[in-house]
DNA sequence: ATAAAGTATGGAGTAAGGTCTACAGTCAAG
DNA sequence: CTTGACTGTAGACCTTACTCCATACTTTAT
């Protein structure tokens, strides 16, 4: 599979394919004799899982940590699972905050002026 | 009151201020005959209003916006309640998004690798 | 054959929200 | 009167996650 192929059915840009490449999120891709990346399932796999990380919150800096158990033999990786806590708890508390906000800005939104908050 | 006593009463840099004051996010303070920064009650609410409003997800750009209603002489300022109402609703569809990045990672806890995703 | 489209490279630029540096004037205490 | 804490300035730098640029080579289509 060609660069622009993956990037088009994981909807990022090839440009931030490269990025990923270089800061080594993604495996570096075998190349053609001419030079052109090749990518396979394994980057399918690590941009899907980037982008479910990101979307549940992790830093790159996190996922970047994280690639290399996507395929572990080991099954139960501890370090893998307290990640995975550890973001749950960042999860909750950042619904907590949303919370209070929201109630926040109702309460604001009934008196609609800033002596509120 | 001078530059570090409202910078650590509200707990921001004195850097942070300059900024703030920088890129018109709070009012010029009046300076003493020798340059230094006066700040009164006025800069504590725009502080206030300023942090609170960050933690309820706005960017500092829209809350420049909104900083020249805090003491605004019509209470019912229609564009202010829309971006609240704006507000809102992106709190509302990141908690969701919140929701999902959650469940789905309760989902991966229990599988344990990647292809839950 | 030639142009359009795809790929490559290193490096610069962007946005947001600060943070830090270097240099200088000012004020209170010993 | 000097030392140290405080204040001021302009402007460079930081982090995150990209995005764009100039330039150049290859492949595909007409």
């Amino acid at each position: 599979m060609q660069a622009s192929e993956l990037a088009k059915s994981h909807e990022v840009s090839k440009d931030t394919l490269r990025y990923y490449e270089r800061t080594g999120l993604i495996t570096k891709p075998k190349r053609t004799s001419n030079g052109y990346r090749i990518y396979g399932a394994e980057h399918e796999r690590q941009l899907k899982f980037i982008k479910f990380a990101q979307s549940a919150g992790f830093p790159l800096s996190k996922i970047k940590e994280a690639i290399p158990f996507l395929d572990s033999p080991q099954p139960n990786c501890p370090r893998l699972k307290a990640a995975i806590d550890e973001q749950l708890h960042a999860i909750e508390a950042k619904m907590e905050e949303l919370k209070t906000a929201k109630s926040t800005l109702l309460k604001w939104m009934k008196h609609n002026h800033a002596s509120t908050i």
